[in-house]
DNA sequence: GCAGAAGTCGAGGGTTCCCTCGGCTTTTGT
DNA sequence: ACAAAAGCCGAGGGAACCCTCGACTTCTGC
């Protein structure tokens, strides 16, 4: 991705700048299917300098997620310093779901449920990988049952993004309740034997292709 | 709901029934947003034709899903009458769901994801209204953590709804997993305290209305 | 059979969103 | 201050869906 040749116009900088805070907020309470012609119209642009900054809907999605996605390196970071392999592996669940809940459009992003761009996948596997480790250190001090993989981590975002969707308007908080109910469940102590297996490895390379519709 | 006064012309009949019928697969497959134009194509009937029977896409909701939320008593009964109260409830809950995870339509429906008819939205609270008997009897064995309520089903069923549509096509038993985990944490020997407080009774109250985006 | 009731058809107007493109305006470098 | 480059505008064509309505076809009872 090499920079442009010649820098933008002050003028088309500005108006990039007021394009990208109009999407974050319009894709922040629609949701990332929102009409482009939203954004453009509270950005005070027309849809045609939309275009000519954006070319895709994608081309948001590349400039606003990656870098609010990379709060997730803070978050696993802080989880891998806590002393306690489970409070760090619940902490970090907590906080993950926290952003998501705070953000519409992160929510989706995240959960995949647009077709998004390769940027944003990058970022989201980058957070899987920090999972990983969360989630090992967990297994290895004996707390987290040891059935639970990554691959659970994706069914759980899922279920709590939906969660959050569905009650952020009249109980922003539900969705903790969710997770401390499966957090319980995650335990080594609390486990009983599990016989469904795993997402399988090409799902997980699919992430955010297969919605389950025909096309 | 009088029934018309005079009968269908025979070969009304039997339009309506294979609209009924293209209902059904076309919502079992795209959901229940799927284009109504879909529907007649499938038929093999007008769009014009379509709505002189089911003016609105709610009328194709009455028709189809009171009679297979149904389905949703005989799953209740077996569960009441199950010795063990745990294993009821468990039961219970893979039933629900493995129901839902049968036809996306359905499973669209019970989660209120589209505004969705009074007839159906009856046949949800005769179901919950079950699964709160369900409950108490866990509850009264001592083996279901008491802070489990009937609003944290809800939930559930929000969370699960979304793991299946998620998953439904490469991995389409990924939910029993997840539902596996959630239900060892509700076991009265796993709970941890939760201070996150319940849904609102306004919340279900609302059921279906509510969606979270500003209109 | 026949008349009239009942039902069917599909073109077409409305809406919302997508995206393009040719003409106009602003900025920039000199 | 001026030309050329860069950027902006918004009408408008296209697609997908919604739903209606008047003309046409089929059934039903006599």
């Amino acid at each position: 991705m090499p920079a442009r040749s010649r820098p933008l116009r002050s003028d088309a900088a500005r108006n990039r700048d007021k394009l990208l805070d109009a999407a974050i907020q319009v894709f922040g309470e629609r949701g990332l299917d929102a009409p482009l012609e939203h954004i453009a119209r509270r950005a005070g642009v027309s849809i045609g300098t939309l275009y000519a900054h954006f070319p895709a809907r994608e081309a948001f999605f590349d400039a606003i997620f990656p870098p609010r996605l990379a709060g997730l390196d803070q978050i696993a970071a802080q989880a891998l310093a806590d002393p306690d392999p489970w409070d760090g592996f619940a902490g970090f669940a907590e906080a993950l779901f926290g952003m998501l809940a705070a953000d519409r459009g992160l929510s989706d992003a995240f959960a995949q449920r647009f077709p998004v761009s390769t940027e944003v996948t990058k970022a989201c596997r980058r957070g899987f990988a920090h999972a990983e480790q969360i989630i090992s250190r967990a297994h290895d001090s004996g707390q987290l049952r040891p059935d639970f993989q990554l691959a659970d981590l994706v069914s759980l975002t899922w279920a709590i993004s939906q969660v959050i969707r569905e009650s952020a308007a009249s109980a922003p908080h539900a969705w903790r309740r969710c997770l401390a109910f499966f957090l319980d469940g995650l335990r080594t102590e609390a486990a009983h034997a599990v016989t469904v297996p795993l997402l399988t490895s090409a799902q997980l390379t699919n992430l955010g292709q297969a919605d389950g519709r025909p096309a």
